[in-house]
DNA sequence: ATCATATGTTAGTTAAAACTAACGTAAGTG
DNA sequence: CACTTACGTTAGTTTTAACTAACATATGAT
């Protein structure tokens, strides 16, 4: 269970949001906090470190600020589990074309 | 926020496991439940029915058995939303090196 | 050294999700 | 019809995750 840690990391609105905010420009934890309203600078912070824990985003530090940013890398293992899904649609298909080809040979 | 619903309905050990179970082969609700130990039937039918809430499996009824298995296509848009992250890394890469190209031209 | 800014951390509380036990339903069998 | 099989559903409890309030840390400016 590899990239479950990035799911789980991913099952909140908060934290799916900020994924999304940082996926260009980098941002400070301050600034990322202040777009949200209705949820503490405190909660942000906390939502920032599952995302880095989980390996979904970098944090760099600069004087005073600490600085986020997408890390694509981390998200590779659960794109791969979507890819193998859909390939099974992909197969359902061929089979289906398969199927009909035996028909009028 | 529409992919959001797949996120969380992933973000769960049994169902994920569930998931990969039904990938290629579809397989009825007690099969399902008998492969689990420490879970019990009715907890698996729980998450059957938040995976299929979630357009993430669909259920055939056949007799008394009620059969699922993956529908692949209720995992584009967060597959999409993957491969938008992933481009994230591409973009830098490509940033970088056109840096590099404007050094000796 | 003092103060301000920017942010993280912790313990305790609240809210959400998962589980259990008991019950309900619908198809198939004798 | 009575009984079994294969499930789903519900109410109530337990577990897990998120949030809040108070405090801690580290950098930069005066």
């Amino acid at each position: 269970m590899i990239m479950f840690e990035t799911i789980q990391a991913m099952a909140e609105p908060t934290r799916l949001a900020i994924l999304k905010m940082v996926r260009r420009r980098e941002m400070p934890a301050g600034q990322i906090a202040g777009k949200f309203k209705g949820i503490t600078r405190p909660a942000v912070s906390q939502h920032l470190r599952i995302l880095k824990d989980a390996g979904l985003v970098t944090e760099r530090r600069e004087g005073t600020r600490r600085i986020y940013r997408l890390r694509p890398e981390g998200f590779a293992p659960l794109k791969a589990l979507l890819e193998d899904f859909w390939d099974s649609k992909l197969e359902r298909l061929k089979a289906a074309a398969e199927k009909l080809e035996k028909r009028k040979p």
